[in-house]
DNA sequence: CTCGATTTTGAGCGATTGTTCAATTAATAT
DNA sequence: ATATTAATTGAACAATCGCTCAAAATCGAG
């Protein structure tokens, strides 16, 4: 067994699964689109993976940027939920929106989804939970319980996402960065 | 064309589609197991709907008679709240919080389901908004924006049944009625 | 160059889906 | 009773899906 050209193999195929669902989802990915992307044939995707092993796979690659990219840079906690809030809901990310959802529901019948889903969760909302956390001890603001806080905006954040997807009217990007604003507002005492 | 049996079995076989939606969730269910519950051949329902329409029209329905039971009663605004409270994340409401996910990630491609999650999402909001705006008038809490509220409130109900279904563990449905009731008495102005 | 091991291919399998349509059954009118 | 119309059936169809596996291509050691 093992390592001429597997290793890089394997990189190509979670690269190409992760073009694929940014660009079609979740639901709607399938291993034909990925090896055509990747330019390989059908049967080499199987020889290394299994596709539900796969999808998790190249979904946790891509969220793990996201984190990194999100709170665990070396900024102050005001700079960094100020782009939280403003990039929040802009057009670009909406593909990590969708992502995201569709993450939710499939992680119930998936198990390699639902362990990936967990262990970015998890990061999101401790790097979410720091940010709020430093911000009370440099003085930014106060909060009873950044924990707690993280776990709510997060959870609103995922609830604004959902309404965002789903093409219906009553909120727009902005006034979901609005809402967003709003309850962190709330949370540290509607101050401001 | 018409009437001798159509009607009848329009709503058999909608209230058979209703069942397997809440056992099996919109998208395990399939026109076999409709038809099959409804103990009906599988060209009959064929006959009256195509299936994305039916489905659309079985989830509204159902949440219909949720939104009825939720909001649009007779009884003081802090009676429904407390209900809505104490009711949100019991385990019997979890075919509930799994249909209305999974309706939030097909509505993206699914027109029917787009059109009913907009009329019930609208009536949902609505039967919030009216409950907190006539506590504002009653005196028995204060809200700057019920409307607003409504909306954050909504989301978070949201998101935090998207971290229920998931499988993920740090939210118990207790510790989530207990967040809705927390971001709840933040917009009263954390009094109490 | 040769041979054995590794990597890669893609047609095809089996399962599942919503849907069709000729045939059958049931109901109503004359 | 008969004929006409409506209601109902279920085998078969076409489209997808992830996946298998014998065959071909490629690579590396002797």
């Amino acid at each position: 067994m093992s390592t001429r050209k597997s290793r890089e193999r394997q990189a190509t195929l979670i690269d190409a699964t992760i073009e694929v669902l940014v660009e079609s989802g979740l639901t709607a990915a399938t291993t034909r689109a990925v090896t055509q992307r990747a330019g390989v044939g059908t049967g080499l995707l199987n020889h290394y993976f299994r596709w539900p092993e796969l999808r998790a796979a190249a979904w946790q690659a891509l969220f793990e940027e996201v984190a990194k990219d999100q709170f665990e840079q070396e900024q102050t906690p005001q700079i960094v939920m100020e782009r939280y809030f403003r990039e929040a809901f802009v057009e670009a990310a909406r593909p990590y929106w969708r992502l995201w959802i569709e993450a939710t529901e499939l992680a119930a019948s998936d198990k390699p989804m639902r362990n990936a889903l967990k262990s970015i969760q998890a990061r999101m909302q401790d790097g979410l939970a720091r940010v709020l956390s430093d911000g009370c001890e440099s003085g930014s603001w106060r909060l009873p319980d950044p924990e707690a806080s993280a776990l709510r905006l997060g959870a609103l954040y995922d609830g604004l996402a959902g309404l965002l997807i789903s093409g219906i009217s009553p909120v727009s990007p902005d006034s979901a960065e609005k809402h967003l604003r709003k309850a962190f507002a709330l949370e540290c005492g509607a101050e401001q």
